[in-house]
DNA sequence: ATAAACTTTTTTGTCGACAATTTCTTGACT
DNA sequence: AGTCAAGAAATTGTCGACAAAAAAGTTTAT
């Protein structure tokens, strides 16, 4: 994957010193290749964990110890302390005090709520960038769906879920709105763990084409198709998930009784 | 707050440690009446900073020296670093690599976009209030409408401005999505800021009644209404700052040349 | 055998100290 | 004067150590 030059990611813009700043681009969390057992900052473990989260290495509901993890990076505690607060302030990792880190489990009231929020959202990010998106954007956007589409061939589904995040992410950043790009991150995280925790794993006929198709529409400036395309898949892949929803209800015998 | 109980399993390590969450509730962030010098959680200190911050005794751009803040509270700097990370994660304040902390002052592009997410958000969450309004809600919107009215009635800007903010806040938390209240908090926070900076003192014609016609909007269970005020008042709001958002790009100079 | 009470171990929370960096001050030079 | 450089002061970044809390393990009594 290409470093791209893009400002984002959840710890703020930096104002007036704007170049300054790492400069390093967080996607989704895609691993990084240097496996680097040793010498760590906080970006590059962020990074590392992330990605274990979102390709479901580190499932739902798994405690995150700060020593354990220290050891792992061979970083100090404090280190890890700030990479899990600002996870958590991503909604990543949920953070229970004198209890721990732990990775999270969204609700499926959670999930309904992602899902009515990109709903707002996304159509008019769709729009926006169908009548703005240039050619090499276009390009990156086929790149991406190509990569999607070679993982779905190869049944690989965590990359799947995780370029499917990032084709949405993209779209957002394009759209040229910082501050809804920032939100949008936040909920194509949270879908990714909603996908992994319900996901029915029958019904799988999601995205399918989708994402090509709206693709095709921006590349035709079509707005009002892009939007009804955005629409429409948002509410597909919401649908996918409904039956594993009420399913999801037997689970929750121990959260009746408490 | 209660306690859950928490089923460990032995081989792997899958909890699922749902909800204990924060739970006291931050609003934007009222003056705590406690003076309170010495002996001070991270909690408080997080509201008076914001405190300070929204009714604009922290002018944007200000600089927070930890040490300072430290002593000003009686905590440790460790503390302050915490509430101040927090801040930066919600966009309140700038965290800049090793030049420290500076209340962030959105600029006019970060202003047009925080508007626009508004105006896509807001609107349906009016209209979805308007839908499940409980006689108890409104009560308690006519409380901070009433509030707002004599704080404008005072002059007093600055309380004008909380209790705007506040306003809309809470709004969005009776909407019944937390996602998005949670999203709207923070452009709310930020509203305020921008509110501060790029205010004209002259055409002070705000939001008025604007409020209180939203408000009986809900009361009669007008949706398409209650949407179509709450659009029109975000443009209303935005619309006057304009002027002054020309006026930004003399104040610009310095960072033209940098 | 079960459950309560106690002890040990693990894990998190907090602080102060030291190193690295930036910012301010002073002084020399053109 | 103005600019630059070196030193001093202030500020941030990082770490390890200790205290507090929770979890696991052990004993004891019923």
């Amino acid at each position: 994957m290409r470093t791209r030059q893009i400002l984002q990611d959840g710890s703020g813009t930096p104002e007036r010193p704007q170049e300054i700043r790492g400069a390093k681009v967080v996607r989704l969390g895609q691993q990084s290749r240097a496996k680097a057992a040793v010498g760590a900052d906080a970006e590059a473990i962020y990074r590392r964990i992330l990605s274990a989260i979102i390709e479901h290495r580190l499932a739902p509901g798994r405690k995150l110890v700060e020593e354990r993890l220290a050891a792992v990076f061979g970083a100090s505690r404090a280190m890890i302390r700030q990479v899990l607060t600002r996870l958590s302030h991503e909604m990543v990792v949920t953070l229970v005090p004198n209890r721990g880190a732990f990775v999270a489990e969204p609700t499926v009231e959670e999930a309904r709520e992602v899902f009515e929020a990109r709903r707002l959202i996304e159509p008019a990010l769709a729009r926006k960038l169908a009548l703005s998106a240039t050619p090499a954007q276009l390009a990156r956007l086929r790149e991406l769906v190509a990569a999607e589409e070679k993982a779905r061939a190869q049944r690989d589904r965590q990359q799947v879920i995780r370029l499917s995040g990032e084709f949405h992410l993209e779209i957002a950043e394009m759209a040229g709105n910082a501050i809804l790009a920032r939100q949008m991150r936040e909920l194509t995280l949270l879908t990714c763990l909603i996908i992994i925790l319900y996901d029915s794993p029958v019904g799988r006929a999601c995205p399918e084409d989708e994402h090509r198709r709206l693709l095709e529409a921006f590349a035709q400036r079509d707005q009002d198709t892009a939007a009804a395309l955005m629409l429409h898949h948002l509410d597909h892949v919401e649908q996918s998930l409904d039956i594993s929803l009420a399913a999801q209800d037997d689970d929750d015998l121990e959260r009746i009784f408490s």
